[in-house]
DNA sequence: TACAACCAAAGAGTGTGGTCTATAGTTGTA
DNA sequence: TACAACTATAGACCACACTCTTTGGTTGTA
C-alpha cells in the first residue's frame, strides 16, 4: 500500500503520515524490485499503528509517548517484563488523568450550583 | 499583594503570571495612591484563578478554555443562562475525555494480555 | 547612599505538533 | 506522448504555551 491509500485509509493526510514516519511512528519498506522510483509501502500493522496515534493523540498523548507505546506493543527492543512495567505504568497514569477530571468535574458542577444560586 | 508574594504562593514563576496577564486570564490593579511606581496588585480571587488555571492546564485545557471558563465563574460577561449551558457544555466535553481515557485503558489492558500470552 | 531585590514592558527564543511550499522525479490513462 | 495524479525530500511557516533577555526604573535594608 503506499501513502495515498494508507492516507485515504486512516483519514490522516500523506504529509502528517510523512511527519509521523519522520518522528519514528511508523516505517515504510522500499520495494527493492523497483528500481525506478523510492516509494514507500506500508502494511496493515501500520494502519493499525495510525489507528493507535490517533486515539492515543485525543488523550492528550504526546508522539514521544505514542513512540514509547508502539514500542512496547510491536517492537523487540523490551522484554516482556520491561514492556509490562511500562504498560502498567501507563494504566496507573490514567487513572491519575481520570481522577483530575472528575476533580474537574466537581469544580464545574460546583460553578454551576454557584450561578443557580446566584452567587456570582 | 505583588507579583512576587502571587509567585510564592501559588507555585507559579512571575514570568509565567506575566503571561497569563498578558493572556487576559487574571488582572491587577494598580494602587492609584502610589505615583511612584506602576506595579499592579492582586487579590485572593487572583489566587483562586491561578489554582483554576494550573487544575485546567492539567487536564489539558488551553489558556483560551480556561480563559472562557474564568469568564463563566467571575465575569458578568454573560447571564445567568449563557454560563448555565458553557458550564454544562464543560461537563459533557469531560465525560467525554472520560470515556476516550477508558477506552485507551482497555486498549492497553488488551496490550498486557496479549504480552502475557506472548502473541508480540 | 550603595546595592540587592524587586517591578513593568517589549520582544526574542524554545519545543511540540503539525501544515504547507517548492522542487524534482514517476506512473497510469487517453 | 501529453498530462493529471502520484511520490520523496527539504525546508519554511504556523499556533500554542511558555521562558528568557533586555531595558529602564523603584524599593528596602546596611
Amino acid at each position: 500500500m503506499l501513502i495515498n491509500e494508507l492516507a485515504k485509509r486512516t483519514g490522516i493526510t500523506a504529509h502528517t503520515i510523512r511527519f509521523y514516519e519522520k518522528s519514528g511512528l511508523i516505517k515504510g519498506k522500499r520495494d527493492e524490485n523497483i528500481k525506478s522510483n523510492n516509494y514507500f509501502h506500508y502494511d496493515e500493522e501500520t494502519v493499525e499503528k495510525l489507528e493507535l496515534i490517533v486515539d492515543a493523540k485525543a488523550i492528550g498523548y504526546t508522539i514521544n509517548e505514542i513512540s514509547e507505546l508502539i514500542d512496547a506493543w510491536y517492537s523487540n527492543k523490551f522484554s516482556k517484563v520491561e514492556k509490562l512495567a511500562f504498560l502498567d505504568e501507563k494504566l496507573i497514569s490514567l487513572d491519575q488523568k481520570i481522577k483530575d477530571l472528575k476533580e474537574m468535574k466537581n469544580l464545574i458542577s460546583q460553578y454551576k450550583k454557584d450561578v443557580l444560586d446566584g452567587k456570582c
